[in-house]
DNA sequence: TAAAAACGTTGACATAGGACAAGCTTTTTC
DNA sequence: GAAAAAGCTTGTCCTATGTCAACGTTTTTA
């Protein structure tokens, strides 16, 4: 149950067996289906998700109506809706279990307890942060200015599976471009 | 000299005078001519650098010599090339000064020195790279899948001073639109 | 397992906005 | 302070990609 996030914890910052059960005894198992909701627009997220099997997807809906995804999160990899989760202001987005998933599941209290009492842990958020400005960054560069050609090679260069794993229309709101064009593209190679 | 940094601090944390002394103490004055690149893309950078007056961008130019900006800090604030600062890859990007600037500038060493060492300091960081996150996301959803009008909207909205204060061409490269798109657009308000 | 719903693909059409160029204005340089 | 360079605006033209619709396939539900 615990194996994959003790994983992630232990090759990133060294830690006994004692601190790594404590961290990890904080951590809840959670069962979810297929599309189920974690955190609706209007809420403040309150939880920090560890994805163990399947995978959990932050997008948001703008008035329109069109999907932006953000961010896709799968076995082995922590998400939420951060900025919520920081500054507990309304997320204005959703996370969402895009297919029946397994997911260890810490409060936003107790990880922040973590982080300020135990400094291995402090290193791992700063880790988590840092990781994710920079994903961040290279997603506004590899995006920018780039046709919808240019967008799919980037995705198949930097996350080969990505493809492969998410449905074609959340693929391509998390690109930025219609579902006909990715379609089109992928005809092509 | 110091006041603008010691009120960034001030404002984000706790700290006794002695130890803003001290804090204060690493960063080095620098000036720099309009147009100064302070890192190049090969670069790896070693150097964070904060704004007392003047302007940073931080920009790439990819393969077809198209320009795209990612940042600007503006008086009272923190611009460098950090996922190359963080990760010490070379940085695929330029650090720019458009302005005659007047900087405050530490070195990487000092920089995590003060964050291993200084509680308070590694709070700042923290801040710090919670905000560049939190930024960084709404650009994201602010960008996509909106038209040029919108993210000129935008941008208005989230950072009012920015159309006054850059180029035309520097704030398109921000937006992602073209230099006489953005021109259209403002003459129609 | 049958009906309904969601999804993917493809064609026809419409359009936002990019590219390019010309002319004007502002800024820089020497 | 004159010449050169850079930047801004605006016109014309063109193309990438969005929209919409039709159809076939897969998935979900009951």
């Amino acid at each position: 149950m615990y194996e994959l996030l003790q994983k992630y914890i232990s090759n990133r910052t060294q830690i006994n067996d004692e601190q790594m059960d404590f961290i990890c005894s904080f951590f809840k198992p959670m069962q979810t289906k297929r599309n189920e909701i974690l955190v609706r627009y209007e809420e403040i997220c309150q939880q920090y998700y560890f994805v163990n099997k399947g995978c959990i997807r932050i997008f948001t809906i703008n008035k329109e109506g069109i999907e932006t995804s953000r961010f896709f999160a799968f076995e082995g990899g922590f998400g939420t809706a951060l900025p919520s989760f920081i500054d507990q202001q309304p997320a204005y987005e959703y996370v969402q279990t895009i297919e029946k998933s397994e997911l260890l599941v810490i409060s936003r209290t107790d990880f922040y307890y973590l982080v300020t009492t135990i400094p291995e842990f402090g290193l791992i958020y700063r880790a988590i942060l840092e990781l994710g400005f920079i994903t961040a960054q290279k997603r506004i560069y590899g995006f920018q200015g780039f046709d919808a050609l240019e967008k799919v090679k980037w995705i198949i260069e930097n996350q080969p599976h990505f493809l492969l794993r998410v449905s074609n229309k959340m693929a391509a709101s998390y690109l930025g471009i219609s579902p006909s064009t990715l379609s089109r593209i992928k005809s092509k190679l």
